[in-house]
RNA sequence: GGGCGCUUAGCUCAGCUGGGAGAGCAUCUGCCUUACAAGCAGAGGGUCAGAGGUUCAAAUCCUCUAGCGCCCACCA
């Protein structure tokens, strides 16, 4: 049992994950017939690399399941990855293009082609980078949303919701991003505030003199007209009602409408409608019969109803437009206004709201049910906050457009007989018609939503619409693990489709987890330089001490930048656990056997420490119950730094130095006991060093990602020897201070002497030899009568006095500011106390404990504070 | 226009159901003590954004204010 003199996580790192692979261990079996524990993964985009974002969302993951794996659950974690409907189809035309050519040059089936040969050449990165990262997902389980299974799986719930009317075709205003040359979803289109113009537009009347003024943000779409509004009860315009105005430009009279739409205190309050171009004016249209004139082909660009604006750009278009009305005397005046303008969110282009012909998802009957199960507590939300922000979308949701004019995805499966337009829903191509039977049809030439096929992601993946095993095994999935930016994306779709078509909710807990702030974070990071690839950091300080900041880092909250300097920090913890590994094995010696201990034989420190490893088990098990992950990691930390390596290695040091003593023999077994514990207590977030340890550690264990999860042991309850040990630890801490503060090295001899009754004193006289130990003290004298010098310095704890002879090395001005010092913090305490002593109504309404544990403190702290002011007496003597 | 979150040590952040302010890094002092200098021991540093309220008691609950950030919303 050996091991290296520090610890090189690429050892570990490439090592491990191939055996776990190769042995089966990530597998979650659908016969195995312990309770299920699964997760579906996030699925990554094809197009995507492991940024900080996948890294925190997959590292929380693999620690849930790999706890639940050891806890001995049959645990599934589901992989794959997302086809991602326009992100990937813009990266591979963004390949095209350097190669000068566009989609159009290779037309439809070649493009498609190359996005799948682009997929398996390099959208598979990011499965590397997950194995990197440590995920034990179960590969044998692999899906794409666009593989063959998943691909019938979406067919069916389109013809299925087709069948019930909640798939329907229509035809209206959507939001088309020119770009990118496709109908978005709402939420597909993000609002960002811009500094805008309000133009105001002289219309004039159709006969006579006079004019009336409209404002508008977008003065090129006047050139689709077709009325003007007014608020009906607007008294200023009353008069106009039913007359026509002369669209200039266009030269086309249009009608003088009243809606209620129009608010009489914006602009003019009167407002030009544009049905084909705006959502509010298309309803309008629809009010009032008004004609839809479509100004713009799919790229934005002015079309032949434009007038002599044809093929101008959009933009282009508004200066001609605003030139010629300016020109004309039209354009009355131009005012600065701030308005939320609608971007695509995969190419931030600015959308334009167009009239089209789109598959829509009649929403709100499927969210009754997705609203009810929240509501019943059968999901819950964690942190509970986001149920408020997923009920606010549900009970406003709107129908939902799922056609996409790309390439690349499912394609609709709705026919269109050429003949007589009859259109069929069907799972497969029917063959001909089924009202004419002419064998002329052609399928619908759009994709859907990339989200579509994702909301079927935790029963899709499992092989719905079979009733397979696996599905029966692993569905309802345990828990969902994201990112809030998409609960309305995502969450809320796998929830209206689960409930839909597996009568069951998708999940039972849904955690969602702050965002972290990479370099596509947003603005603040770039130009603070605090961007950090997940790769890189890796590479740097190793996989599981860069999985360990994510975990204490996962508090609630929204936002996390993460620190490079923590993630060193707790890359110098892997170097702790590694070396003190080592010094256990070191010192356990060939023969050693682990073998349970005799709770009787147990020293004060052995019993210390195995109640502050019970103590932890509790709390990481509490913490992980309740998502707390940084509670967790940050208890794993603090027991294994500061209590087991700060004092019990220490401690145990005399004892096995001993060769053959029976207290050694003790030590050991304990020192062993701990870190076998304590390094399946680790593993789920450092699984790569808590393997390698282990198996140089154990023989016939198996590997640890499946080593049964330390169990919380009443037998190792002593809660009298842990407190023993505190005091100790206390006796040892005022030592120290007296050396650090008094400047006496290591190197220089020195000596206590400790005034205390009876009890204390025999108490810590049995830890004389460690307190020598830990102090580095040469003597230590029990006195319960000394009288000490002026030349000692002096340390006062509520039951005992600590003094350190230091004769002719003592700095009296030192110690009385040493003194004076804590005089002061006791005297201050001890104000804080009497004052809630000497208050009636404290005394009368506190509960009792706390006034005792106050009336306690008051009797320490005067007793404290009294030989501490003694002592200082003594200096000036 | 609604809704939400954040503001705690120089920096990055914890602090669950209200009862003696914490971590990592950085800083200062002393140590290469035979597991670890990626270390050991000690120290300094915060009127917990501000104001008010509830309470015997508030970083913690409530209200308001300020700053920052996010989400939702058809005001041209």
């Amino acid at each position: 049992m050996e091991l290296h003199a520090s610890y090189n996580p690429k050892i570990a790192e490439s090592t491990w994950y191939t055996v776990w692979e190769q042995e089966g261990l990530f597998h979650g079996d659908e016969n195995d017939p312990r309770d299920a524990y699964s997760i579906v993964i996030p699925p990554p985009n094809v197009t995507g690399n492991l940024h900080m974002g996948h890294a925190l969302n997959n590292t929380l993951q693999d620690i849930l399941i790999r706890w639940h794996r050891m806890k001995g659950k049959a645990t599934c974690w589901m992989p794959g990855m997302d086809h991602a409907g326009i992100a990937t189809q813009n990266v591979v035309e963004r390949l095209l293009l350097k190669e000068g050519k566009t989609k159009y040059d290779l037309g439809r089936e070649e493009f498609v082609k190359r996005v799948w040969k682009w997929k398996e050449h390099s959208g598979g990165q990011i499965k590397e980078q997950l194995k990197r990262l440590g995920c034990s997902l179960d590969w044998e389980r692999e899906r794409f949303t666009l593989d063959e299974g998943l691909s019938h799986a979406v067919r069916t719930v389109f013809v299925a919701l087709h069948r019930e009317g909640l798939i329907y075709q229509g035809y209206r205003i959507i939001n088309w991003c020119p770009r990118c040359e496709t109908a978005l979803s709402d939420i597909e289109t993000e609002y960002k505030d811009l500094a805008g113009k309000l133009y105001y537009i002289r219309y004039p009347y159709e006969h006579g003199d006079g004019y009336i003024t409209v404002a508008t943000t977008r003065p090129e779409t006047m050139l689709g007209d077709t009325a003007v509004a007014v608020n009906p009860g607007d008294s200023r315009y009353a008069h106009l009602i039913g007359k026509k105005v002369m669209l200039p430009l266009m030269g086309r009279p249009i009608p003088i409408i009243a809606d209620d739409f129009v608010d009489p205190a914006f602009g003019t309050g009167l407002v030009k409608v544009t049905p084909a171009h705006d959502p509010n004016d298309f309803e309008m249209g629809k009010r009032h019969n008004l004609e839809e004139i479509n100004i713009f082909n799919k790229n934005a660009i002015i079309n032949e109803n434009g007038g002599k604006y044809t093929g101008l750009d959009r933009y282009d278009a508004r200066q001609k437009v605003l030139g010629d009305l300016q020109d004309a005397g039209l354009l009355e005046k131009v005012e600065e206004h701030n308005h939320a303008v609608g971007h695509c969110y995969r190419c931030h282009t600015v959308i334009e709201p167009y009239l089209s012909k789109q598959w829509f998802v009649s929403t709100k009957p499927l969210a009754r049910e997705a609203i009810k199960v929240v509501e019943e507590g059968r999901i819950r939300f964690v942190p509970a906050q986001w149920e408020k922000v997923y009920f606010e979308w549900m009970h406003n949701i709107k129908d939902w457009c799922i056609s996409r004019q790309l390439w690349w995805g499912h394609r609709i499966p709705a026919f269109y007989c050429q003949d007589c337009g009859h259109i069929m829903v069907e799972l497969e191509h029917p063959g001909e018609c089924s009202m004419c039977h002419a064998k002329n049809i052609e399928q619908d030439p759009d994709v859907l939503d990339t989200w579509f096929s994702s909301g079927l992601w935790p029963f899709s993946t499992f092989g719905w619409p079979q009733k397979t095993k696996a599905l029966s095994k692993f569905y309802p999935t345990s828990v969902l693990v994201t990112g809030f930016d998409i609960i309305f994306f995502w969450v809320a779709r796998m929830i209206m489709m689960g409930c839909k078509f597996m009568n069951d909710v998708p999940f039972k807990d849904v955690y969602i987890h702050a965002l972290v702030r990479d370099e596509q974070g947003q603005k603040m990071s770039k130009s603070r330089g605090n961007v950090i690839d997940p790769l890189i950091m890796m590479d740097k300080y190793g996989t599981d001490a860069f999985r360990f900041t994510l975990a204490i880092f996962a508090a609630q909250g929204r936002d996390i930048i993460l620190s490079e300097k923590r993630i060193e920090g707790y890359s110098a913890f892997c170097n702790k656990i590694w070396n003190s590994t080592r010094f256990i094995l070191m010192n356990l010696g060939d023969d050693f056997v682990p073998a349970s201990f005799d709770i009787n034989s147990l020293e004060l420190f052995d019993k210390w420490i195995l109640h502050a490893l019970n103590q932890t088990i509790k709390k990481t098990n509490r913490a992980l119950e309740e998502y707390r992950f940084n509670d967790a990691a940050q208890t794993l930390y603090d027991f294994w730094w500061h209590e087991f390596c700060d004092w019990y290695i220490e401690l145990s040091k005399p004892r096995i130095y001993v060769a053959g003593s029976i207290t050694g023999a003790i030590a050991k077994q304990v020192l062993y006991f701990v870190l076998h514990e304590y390094l399946k207590l680790l593993h789920p977030f450092m699984p790569f060093i808590t393997e390698e340890i282990w198996s140089t550690i154990t023989t016939n264990e198996g590997r640890i990602v499946v080593a049964p999860w330390p169990q919380y042991n009443e037998d190792h309850n002593f809660e009298n020897e842990y407190n023993d040990a505190e005091l100790f630890k206390e006796v040892v801490y005022r030592i120290r201070n007296i050396r650090g503060e008094m400047n006496v090295p290591p190197d220089k001899k020195a000596h206590v002497v400790i005034k205390a009754g009876k009890m204390i004193e025999q108490r810590l006289q049995e830890q004389e030899h460690n307190i020598k130990l830990l102090a580095k003290l040469e003597t230590v004298d029990f006195n319960p009568g000394y009288k000490p010098d002026k030349t000692d310095a002096g340390a006062v704890l509520p039951n005992c006095e600590i003094f350190m002879p230091l004769k002719d090395l003592i700095d009296i001005e030192k110690e009385k500011a040493r003194l004076d010092k804590e005089i002061v913090r006791m005297q201050s305490e001890l104000d804080k106390v009497l004052k809630k002593l000497h208050d009636t109504t404290f005394m009368e309404k506190a509960p009792q404990k706390i006034i005792e544990k106050e009336t306690n403190k008051k009797a320490e702290l005067e007793g404290v504070l009294a030989r501490l002011i003694a002592s200082k007496e003594k200096l000036t003597l």
